[in-house]
DNA sequence: GACGCTTATCGTCAGCATGACGAAAAAGGG
DNA sequence: CCCTTTTTCGTCATGCTGACGATAAGCGTC
């Protein structure tokens, strides 16, 4: 880090978020409607200003909560990357601190303060406000990859859940269909990947299926295999 | 995004660099000597304030440019992550982003204007300005990642180099021993990782080696795997 | 030049994980 | 009771990996 002698010029950052969830074999996009100007009426990711004393984790966390109503710490949040290309927000030098969140589905997201609503998007989703579409495609490449390697799918699941809820994840984030025999069997064969609550639930149709629940596990080796075609 | 109605205050925005080479069977940082306070003295990871009109990756290209004399494309640059909690320089609000770079061995490095000194140190490295030594572990575990599903090693290489030259790049990164023959298979046997260039060298000792090239991969499939021990 | 030493490269073989797929178990409905 | 559906367990061929033997191709020495 150099000193200030020819400091490059004050900047503000935001913290943006890339907030992912599975609902009904679809991925959806957590998106804000612009209630002001620039791009006002346009759809974006939702975020807003780090503040002056806080952390930028801590702003991505508040800024959730804020859009969600989420506090209990239920899914996933990481930080993505960071965007600052001159002239990308109109009003001038703006960095932004993409983040990628994973949950499960909740209800009806909540309009923040300088939106006019919010609303689950499938994807592909439309025009976006900003550089916004580049960082959305940014955090869907990062979930796809991370399934690969971590059980961050369950992330997208509820608590308790079925092995077929969670292939359900998985063929829905890489589009793509998996065996269910082969995925079970890769999954309850990973140590630390699922552990077993001990009880069933019933579907609509066919044989009650086991519930598990995250293990401890971070990693997965070796790792799920996306199919190559 | 949000508005600026209530605006987080101003910051400051640097671009550092982790700036890692292999040489001597040593994992080797770029360090500069801080010249001006704060931690005057001290070492640190190279950087500095991004431009009013530059863009955040530029900023970090012309840092490398400004500390090792780079300007071909030779090696590898990626963004690593942003740090900016509060407190974390002392001068003021600042948000780090940090570049990793994987490079093969150059001359010796050139000190910035704001720094006494520039040096490649070996890892662990001691104490470090600022929150740098978290960075540089950030950097650290990313490179060793990469290193499994990516054929980043090359970047670490010069432009032709030998399979056993490969192999102590990873050997060096992951601090491992990888068997010769088992590693000259999956390298070979993996298409688009390296090309060979026809030619041979001859070592100071045993049967000379031929030479390659890096392939056109950019991923492994399936990964290089760290040996688990 | 034969020999020994060193390193690069090729081969072999058992073990494990995977993909494809059959089959049994466990529910509900007609 | 039979049929359908879904879950769960098995089987088998294949491919990749780890361990390690064997050969190739240089150099130095006697």
């Amino acid at each position: 880090m150099a000193d200030f002698s020819s400091p490059g010029g004050s900047v503000s950052v935001t913290a943006d978020l890339v907030v992912l969830t599975v609902q009904s074999n679809e991925l959806r996009v957590l998106l804000v409607r612009r209630g002001i100007e620039p791009y006002r009426g346009a759809w974006a990711l939702p975020g807003g200003f780090v503040l002056p004393d806080e952390d930028l984790d801590a702003a991505a966390v508040r800024e959730l909560r804020e859009e969600t109503g989420l506090t209990a710490p239920v899914g996933h949040l990481e930080q993505l990357a960071s965007y600052g290309t001159p002239g990308r927000d109109p009003r001038g030098r703006v960095v932004t601190v993409a983040y990628l969140a994973l949950l499960p589905h909740l209800p009806a997201p909540v309009a923040g303060s300088d939106a006019e609503g919010a609303a689950w998007a499938a994807l592909p989703v439309g025009e976006l406000a900003f550089d916004h579409a580049r960082i959305l495609a940014d955090g869907v490449e990062r979930a796809r990859a991370k399934l690969e390697y971590s059980p961050l799918a369950t992330a997208f699941c509820p608590p308790e859940f079925t092995i077929t809820e969670l292939r359900e994840v998985y063929e829905t984030v890489w589009d793509a269909r998996l065996d269910p025999r082969n995925f079970h069997r890769k999954v309850t064969g990973t140590p630390g990947f699922v552990e077993p609550v001990g009880r069933s639930i019933a579907a609509e149709r066919g044989r009650p299926a086991q519930l598990f629940r995250r293990g401890p596990a971070r990693l997965l080796h070796p790792p799920m295999l996306r199919p190559t075609p």
